[in-house]
RNA sequence: GCCUGGGUGGUGGAACUGGUAGACACGCAGGACUUAAAAUCCUGUUCUCCUUACAGAGAGUGCGGGUUCGAUUCCCGCCCCAGGUACCA
């Protein structure tokens, strides 16, 4: 018989199924390994070609550790909260449930097409009330826990309880809100309950903040930043605001300090480790008080009259990490939503001051930052004086600075700073040389730290290293400043003012949050008429009937974001079925069993999102004994991405910044003020948009109009993401139907490194279907007979085995898997060549193909005898290095670096005797042409490079 | 803007630690088989120049410099593309 793949797929994927082959004990005598992959969102549009890719690398490398005689734990599920089933069921009205419920469907059909080894008695589906109910769960311990400082761990918030009760806050050393109370213990136990708790709730690590958000007025809810698009919504294109709103967090801050160290302790790729560090972006600096004029007036004077018993309202809180500029200091930058804004503004700046936030809350943060290249911002009237000098300071607001960013306060130095000096420039500030070695400030800002500091009172003719220690000396003399590390990275906000989410086990009593009792988890889901925001504005929740707690309590109506079922998933994989009826996330003895997870392959897109919360709940579970390990994923490889081609739609913008329903193309958008959609590239071909399908992919697009050229409306392209929400989705069922998993899983190695990015294409997949049948042909005969010998192989057999099971093994224990399928393809042309069909070959080839190509492997292992399904548990074979000994090489002779002939000298020979032979040559001597080298360069083995 | 990664033939890519650039495939061209097509097999295929041919010369790994006997690989400066940028997951 010919190749026949869809037979033998089918056949194979039944067995593994029926006989559970995959299904793993948590207890053996072999070694334990733990191959995770970043499980699926599971969206509408179904698997696309990129989620196998790494799946399909992961499941190479658990197969080829089974063969390696381990224990291996490979697991799948789903991450099935999430904001697209939410977006379809208000279009549609359908449950998000079932939608889901749908999607996992095709999913599970999709996976089973491809071959895996999962066990999938372990699945997860965080959108499942039994799985969030422990999603939950941890949300209570971090509710219940503070972060102790001294013993630099999570504590529960009883033990803060009982030391406020003996000792009030002295001698509290805890992670916590800006503005806690200072009292000793008979004051904190005559507060009411309220007051405690309100106290209580400044230290827990997970607590109510008030936080910016994307506010559209128009659909009455927030918007993530991936829904604005050019300031307005990508639905509908209605105005988009910033909004302040209180919102639960999560106190992750309170580990940044061993988020950062951890990193050191853990094998993932550098690049991923440094995104990780930026993002937690630790700087050592001071923070320093600006008195405000008025108040320092009224103190009496000058600076040097400052009131060290300040309140948070007459100074100005900044963090620099260059304090020993602070003579140079022209004014102060603060957020244009600093709460000190109404305060400082005076009757004459008000209107330019007012016209300058309603400008700014236009913009999102990100357009904010990104906008380097224009100067703004405005002068609110007032001065703040310099606490070392008295110099009187100009406080001003610019979008530049924001508000959720350190203090929203920045002192500007413009001469040692290109952004403070293009502002100074701007607006007519000056600039202040500081150092002696600063190069013509007036041109442009100078950073040095070289040189000895002028114009700078009691730090003149000092060096950086002795100005430092002697101004925050002073600074904490006047109670005006100290020495302090800050972090780059803020809290998390842990809530989203949606539906399709864990709610958040909470109620509201006198305004004050609540945990319910541990007894009545899993909280689940209420049904709802509508999936959108009330009239007044509340989340979805809001629409539920009866959701209330006991005595008609308010539950929270935010439900939790979409990194909380996936910060700590790998735990629950780890409990068996069995352990499942256990009351626990999962049992001791397990965890200690499977410890943390060896191997995890994911995208880097999450590098800093789910990759550094997860670390973070880890770090926590740690702290209160229920997990074993500090970090959760010991190695770490980094998938690329298979990206989309992305068409888009422009649509023209009306002068009040809202989106119309006309449609520019392409060649003609940059004469308009449009925003680009994206549409569906099902709908597009070769670029031109299929007008009539336009209409029915949005019920809103239906009377769009269309400004053409040539007839024809063009789309935009880009290579981005492969994501539903970009409508550019290829998926892999055509290539199964067409050629089989197992060519699926080899051309998707076959593409390229797996780190690397790569847009989707087909063109060589033909290749790997053939090198597949080529292979099945060495078993067979001309009429498609088996046809296998038990002759002795010979050496060329020999060494061509030998060479693909030594390549097979490097490539994967670096997960190089493309070249792999390259060396396959020489392997079998070589053995094709020799004619090859002897079993103690072929067999062992086979084996080390397996872990790539399932399904041909286990047919044909089976055809030639061996027990069904045994070949997934059977040994990778044994490298012998004799058979690839050579005892000649083929030199490169290089003539002044430039390759010119080959030479076959004998690997016995050291370099003078290569060297000699070489230039003896009398092809080389032509090179040569008669004049003496300067020099020889012999590598042995090599090269050979003469300089003439 | 900032952080991270990438850029090699017509295409995907290989060259692992500074040592033969383009392995292995796709595509394309020519040929064999066939009434024909598909499938299969064989040959060629970085570019430019030169040559009837054999052969030969030069250039070449995004661009511009540098280090080195030798650079796709290391260093400096740029350009372009992708991911992240805190409510997509």
């Amino acid at each position: 018989m010919d190749y026949q793949f869809r037979d033998i797929e089918k056949k194979w994927q039944q067995f593994w199924a029926d006989k559970q082959t995959y299904k793993v004990d948590n207890s053996s005598e072999k070694p334990k390994y733990y191959v995770l992959d970043m499980f699926p969102y599971p969206s509408g549009a179904g698997l696309h070609v990129g989620h196998p890719l790494g799946y399909i690398a992961s499941d190479i490398f658990a197969r080829y550790k089974r063969l390696k005689g381990f224990n291996v734990l490979h697991p799948m599920g789903y991450d099935s909260f999430g904001l697209p089933a939410e977006q379809y069921a208000i279009q549609t009205g359908q449950h998000p449930a079932l939608t889901t419920e749908q999607n996992i469907a095709t999913y599970r059909r999709q996976l089973d097409q491809i071959g895996f080894s999962f066990d999938w008695s372990r699945e997860v589906r965080t959108s499942d009330p039994g799985y969030y109910k422990w999603t939950q769960w941890i949300f209570m311990q971090l509710f219940d826990s503070w972060y102790n400082l001294e013993a630099d761990k999570a504590e529960p918030v009883e033990q803060l309880v009982r030391h406020f009760e003996t000792s009030g806050s002295k001698g509290i050393k805890a992670v916590h809100d800006e503005d806690v109370k200072t009292f000793s213990a008979e004051e904190w136990k005559a507060m009411s309950s309220n007051e405690q708790q309100e106290e209580l709730l400044k230290y827990r690590l997970t607590y109510l903040k008030e936080s910016t958000v994307n506010w559209c007025p128009a659909l009455g809810t927030v918007l993530a930043n991936d829904e604005v698009k050019e300031g307005v919504s990508e639905r509908g294109g209605y105005p988009v605001e910033q909004k302040k709103m209180m919102q639960w967090s999560m106190r992750i801050t309170a580990y940044a300090d061993r988020l950062l160290q951890g990193l050191d302790t853990i094998d993932w790729p550098e690049p991923l480790k440094e995104m990780q560090r930026n993002w937690i972006g630790k700087s050592t600096g001071a923070s320093v008080k600006f008195a405000l004029e008025s108040e320092t007036i009224k103190a009496g004077g000058s600076g040097a009259a400052l009131n060290p018993e300040l309140s948070p309202l007459n100074f100005i809180e900044v963090f620099t990490t260059r304090v020993d500029t602070i003579f140079g200091v022209t004014f102060l930058v603060i957020a244009p939503e600093h709460e000190l804004v109404p305060v400082l503004t005076t009757a004459g700046q008000k209107e330019e001051i007012e016209n300058y936030i309603a400008q700014t809350k236009k913009k999102t943060e990100l357009d904010r930052m990104a906008d380097t290249k224009s100067v703004s911002g405005a002068f609110t009237g007032s001065y703040a004086l310099n606490p070392l000098d008295g110099a009187r300071i100009p406080v001003w607001i610019a979008d530049y600075v924001l508000a959720g960013y350190g203090t929203g306060a920045v002192m500007a130095v413009p001469s040692g700073d290109q952004r403070d000096w293009l502002f100074a420039r701007h607006f007519n500030l000056p600039v202040i040389q500081i150092l002696d070695a600063q190069k013509d400030v007036e041109h442009a800002a100078d950073a040095t730290k070289e040189g000895t500091y002028v114009n700078s009172d009691f730090i003149n003719g000092m060096t950086y290293q002795e100005a430092v220690p002697a101004l925050i000396a002073k600074l904490e003399e006047l109670g005006a400043g100290k020495a302090k590390i800050q972090y780059r990275m803020r809290d998390a906000i842990f809530g989203r003012q949606r539906y399709w989410g864990e709610p958040v086990p909470v109620y509201f009593k006198d305004g004050l949050p609540h945990l319910i009792e541990e007894s009545e988890l899993p909280l689940v889901l209420p049904e709802v008429d509508k999936y959108l925001p009330t009239e007044a504005g509340d989340p979805p929740l809001g629409r539920a009937t009866d959701w209330k707690y006991r005595e008609g309590l308010p539950y929270e109506l935010s439900t939790m974001p979409g990194w909380a079922g996936s910060s700590w998933y790998w735990y629950r994989y780890m409990a068996s079925p069995e352990d499942r009826k256990e009351d626990v996330f999962a049992p001791a003895k397990t965890i200690e069993y499977w410890k943390d997870v060896d191997l995890y392959i994911g995208g880097s897109e999450h590098a800093t999102g789910h990759l550094l919360y997860s670390r973070f709940w880890n770090k926590f579970l740690k702290d209160m004994g229920y997990v074993q390990e500090e970090e959760p994923f010991k190695k770490l490889i980094n998938q690329g991405m298979i990206q989309g081609r992305s068409n888009f739609v422009y649509r023209l913008i009306n002068e009040d910044g809202i989106g119309t329903h006309v449609f520019v193309s392409h060649g003609l958008k940059d004469q308009y003020h449009t925003a680009p959609i994206h549409v569906d590239v099902n709908i597009v071909e070769n670029e031109v948009l299929d007008i009539e399908k336009f209409r029915k992919f949005r019920p809103e697009f239906e009377n769009a109009e269309f400004i053409l050229e040539n007839g024809k409306y063009i789309c935009g392209v880009e290579v981005e993401k492969m994501s539903k929400s970009k409508f550019n989705v290829v998926n892999p069922d055509d290539i199964i139907e067409r050629y089989g998993a197992d060519t699926l899983r080899l051309y998707e190695m076959f593409l390229g490194p797996l780190e690397q990015s790569k847009p989707w294409n087909t063109n060589g997949i033909e290749g790997v279907f053939k090198f597949l049948r080529k292979f099945w042909k060495l078993f067979h005969n001309d009429q498609f007979e088996l046809a296998v010998s038990d002759q002795e192989p010979v050496k060329a057999e020999l060494k061509s085995l030998h060479k693909i099971i030594r390549k097979v093994e490097e490539d994967i224990e670096r997960f190089s898997f493309n070249t792999s399928v390259s060396s396959f393809m020489i392997c079998v042309n070589e053995l094709t060549d020799l004619k090859c069909n002897k079993r103690s070959i072929l067999q062992d080839l086979l084996v080390v193909l397996s872990p790539y190509a399932p399904h041909i492997t286990e047919e044909l292992w089976h055809l030639l005898g061996n027990e069904q399904g045994s070949l997934s548990y059977a040994s990778y074979p044994q490298f012998n290095p004799a058979h690839l000994v050579e005892d000649e090489f083929a030199y490169p002779i290089s003539v002044n670096g430039k390759m010119r002939l080959n030479l076959n000298i004998s690997l016995t020979m050291e370099a003078p005797e290569v060297e000699k032979l070489v230039l003896e040559n009398a092809d080389v001597q032509k090179y040569l042409d008669g004049k003496t080298p300067k020099k020889v360069i012999v590598v042995k083995g090599r090269i050979v490079n003469i300089v003439v």
